[in-house]
DNA sequence: CGCGTTTGACCTGCGC
DNA sequence: GCGCAGGTCAAACGCG
């Protein structure tokens, strides 16, 4: 009897428990669930907060670099740290390189220089190459089978535009070896490199963006039109040169020379001319690590210089690997807004023949030409290296009246197998991708 | 007055 | 070693 209450109680006293334990938990739930919905309102606030941070520090960091900017200019005392720079850079710039860099001798010859010129460690956020700053690399090896290095170039067939790219290529084997003895053996050739582009101008020189302050003048051997030598003035320690003479055989042709790499950030409107002649440098330079090997690889160059007309006057005495653009097809006036690299670069001579046609600067917006199947790369081409075309613009005429036409009607996802393909498998494509793009990133932001 | 251009002198590398 | 040619320097000059 005793056990029958006893059990009757406790199966009452558990009972009570369980409705105790029971209230207890929905509180708790009911407190859990209030406790993070005040953690998901508190998040949603803070990713405000975040956000708006960020559009303030982007601003911010816009008007410092503006602020800065002038700053290194005048005095030549930089203003801002290094890491500011290279932080603002991040954001806002395009570092282009044209694949030279002040060798040591050129320092101490700087060191010597007029008195206003400072020291390469004065100026670290100029000096600094390797810093962190957005860059725009236009390195690129090739990849050229031996069958290809042999080819000899005894044909030398023009490519299908009328328009000539001249690839000038003097190895000489004294500076070679000179090269290589420098500090700097692992790219001697880098620092030697020089784009020369040759436009119609009717004006004594081309207004490719960049402040440019003249240092000499000379009339050169063979032509009379004097050669005028300008100085990058952008920043004080630049060391990008270029050298403006008129073509003797026809003055209405301006031809610049580009040589150097500017260690400075570029205005915007200068970054298409400056992105130009990057890739075209790189593409000079094609990653070939010695003089010697780009003479082995490119044995043809000599002879299209000899055979196709020639507008570097000195190139007989030109100890540098210098790429020769032709953009006469297109009138320079005022400034530089349309580039051409025309497709005769022969598969042998190790460049890739890709013909780069940026007709038009309002167009250059990149979701659009990927979208609109603007940008072609034939990947199922039997020779990845020949005659692809890449048509970037508004002007769909080389699009539309070739078979290319066939590929508007690709699918996207075709299209972006087919480039992501292009793009991992031709480092070449690669440098004159991106110097496209920031071509058009410039265009795009002005 | 500051900045850019002009221009003759000088430096350097190369070929003979 | 010499001469030539390309490239650079720096004082003079001009312009706004």
């Amino acid at each position: 009897m005793e056990k029958k209450l006893d059990n009757s109680i406790s199966r009452a006293n558990n009972h009570e428990e369980e409705d105790i334990k029971k209230t207890l938990k929905d509180d708790e739930f009911k407190s859990a669930i209030e406790e993070v919905n005040e953690i998901k309102l508190e998040n949603a606030r803070l990713k405000l907060l975040l956000q708006q941070i960020e559009k303030d520090y982007t601003s911010l960091q816009t008007r410092f670099f503006n602020i800065c900017q002038p700053d290194l200019k005048k005095s030549g005392s930089p203003t801002c740290t290094r890491e500011n720079i290279a932080d603002e850079e991040e954001s806002e710039l395009v570092l282009l390189r044209l694949g030279r860099s002040p060798s040591p001798s050129e320092s101490k010859k700087v060191d010597k220089k007029r008195s206003y010129d400072k020291t390469i460690e004065d100026y670290p956020s100029c000096n600094d190459q390797s810093n962190d700053g957005l860059k725009l690399g236009l390195d690129y090896s090739t990849r050229i089978s031996e069958p290809d290095l042999i080819k000899p170039s005894n044909d030398p067939t023009p490519g299908p535009t009328s328009e000539v790219v001249k690839i000038v290529k003097r190895c000489d084997d004294e500076s070679v070896k000179k090269d290589a003895g420098d500090d700097e053996v692992s790219q001697p050739n880098v620092k030697r490199a020089r784009v020369s582009v040759r436009t119609k101008c009717d004006y004594p020189t081309i207004n490719d963006g960049c402040q440019w302050r003249k240092y000499g003048q000379k009339i050169s051997r063979g032509n009379p039109c004097p050669r005028s030598y300008y100085r990058c003035s952008v920043a004080p320690l630049c060391p990008v040169r270029k050298q403006v003479q008129r073509c003797l055989e026809d003055m209405s042709i301006l031809i610049t020379t580009y040589e150097g790499t500017h260690n400075h950030s570029l205005p915007i409107e200068a970054t298409a001319m400056a992105s130009t002649t990057s890739a075209a440098a790189s593409m000079l330079l094609s990653g070939s690590s010695t003089s010697s090997q780009i003479s082995k690889n490119f044995p043809n160059l000599t002879n299209i210089s000899k055979t196709t007309p020639l507008y570097l006057s000195n190139s007989s005495s030109n100890p540098f690997p210098t790429i020769t653009l032709d953009f006469t097809t297109f009138p320079t006036t005022s400034s530089f807004t349309s580039f051409n690299f025309p497709s005769n670069f022969q598969p042998g001579s190790g460049f890739l023949s890709n013909s780069l046609s940026f007709s038009s600067p309002e167009s250059t917006i990149m979701p659009k030409i990927l979208g609109s199947g603007g940008l072609n790369y034939d990947s199922t081409s039997t020779l990845p290296y020949h005659n692809n075309l890449i048509n970037i613009g508004s002007s769909q005429k080389q699009f539309d009246n070739s078979s290319n036409k066939l590929k508007e009607d690709s699918s996207q996802q075709a299209l972006t197998e087919t480039l992501t393909k292009a793009i991992t498998s031709d480092p070449s494509f690669q440098s004159v991708l991106a110097a496209a793009i920031s071509s058009m990133v410039g265009a795009t932001k002005t």
